[in-house]
DNA sequence: AACTCATGCAACCGCTTTAAA
DNA sequence: CTTTAAAGCGGTTGCATGAGT
């Protein structure tokens, strides 16, 4: 397992490629293939290491390249391959025809690994994050929150802060927050992560597959995305008025049983 | 206008895999 | 079968650019 030459060590140039190197390459290539990149450089008159130049053909001067902003449809590939195919980004770059390994992977990186961070999915695992660490903000805003209701409001809501036993099953699921009201078949989480445009994709794969990849609630995840409290104030604010006249049943806000929607000091706190 | 910070992307590094001797 | 060279691949870095202060 032999390890190429590092191209420092043969006094090779590195960085960014001129205009002129480009031509050179190019033209090179046109004419002659790349046949071997090890002796590629010396005979196009280059002074890099094949790795570089290999690098710079396919990643830049290959004639196939299409440039310019990923698609939708081209988002849900990666989205879906990904959450099948892991960070095989040479994998994931044969379904994108023009599209380059290296490309995808810095698209992921700096685009659609963040949303999915933002929306609280685990970027490697497409499912809600379960890390203590990725919760912890919130865990403690909401920590902050409930001793604030503890010393203000009254005594039975303290009770009803108790932690439930370990037998409690079921009742746990709502002792974090989520601001995707949630139903008995989580159709409106679902619901609400096709608005954003990010999970939406319906091909490729079976409903069943997908719909396990995506799952936020009884995903086998204890923990539902993480969210924004503010979301679930503003959702509370403009939903509070029919939910109540109406007697519509789901509470907007998480822990229904520490936020109930007709408690005064709730509505005047959001 | 000057500075700082965040973002996006090209390129490099080093490990793994493949193929040839 | 073993060794070695070359290619492939994924992770990471560093620079250019734009936005915000």
């Amino acid at each position: 397992m032999g390890r190429s030459p590092c191209c420092d060590e043969n006094g090779l140039k590195k960085g960014p490629w001129t205009q002129e190197e480009d031509e050179k390459l190019l033209h090179y290539i046109q004419k002659n293939g790349h046949g071997s990149w090890r002796t590629l450089p010396r005979l196009a008159g280059l002074n890099r290491c094949g790795k570089s130049c290999r690098l710079r053909w396919t990643n830049y001067l290959r004639p196939d390249i299409k440039r310019g902003k990923f698609s939708q449809e081209e988002e849900q590939t990666i989205l879906h391959l990904h959450s099948v195919l892991g960070n095989k980004w040479s994998a994931i770059a044969t379904h994108l025809p023009g599209r380059t390994d290296n490309e995808i992977k810095n698209f992921w990186n700096t685009h659609l690994k963040k949303r999915l961070i933002q929306m609280g999915f685990d970027p490697m695992t497409h499912r809600p994050r379960t890390d203590l660490f990725a919760a912890l903000p919130q865990l403690i805003a909401l920590a902050a929150l409930r001793e604030q209701l503890s010393a203000l409001c009254s005594p039975q809501l303290t009770a009803a802060t108790t932690a439930p036993s370990a037998d409690d099953g079921d009742r746990q699921s709502s002792y974090l927050p989520c601001t995707f009201p949630v139903s008995s078949d989580g159709q409106e989480a679902a619901n609400q992560q096709q608005q954003t445009g990010l999970i939406s994709y319906d091909g490729g794969r079976a409903a069943g597959d997908d719909a396990d990849v995506f799952a936020c609630h009884g995903g086998g995840s204890s923990l539902p995305p993480l969210t924004d409290l503010s979301d679930a104030a503003a959702s509370m604010r403009s939903g509070s008025a029919t939910a109540s006249s109406s007697g519509f049943s789901c509470s907007p806000l998480p822990w229904p049983e520490f936020f109930p929607n007709d408690d005064p000091f709730i509505t005047d706190f959001l």
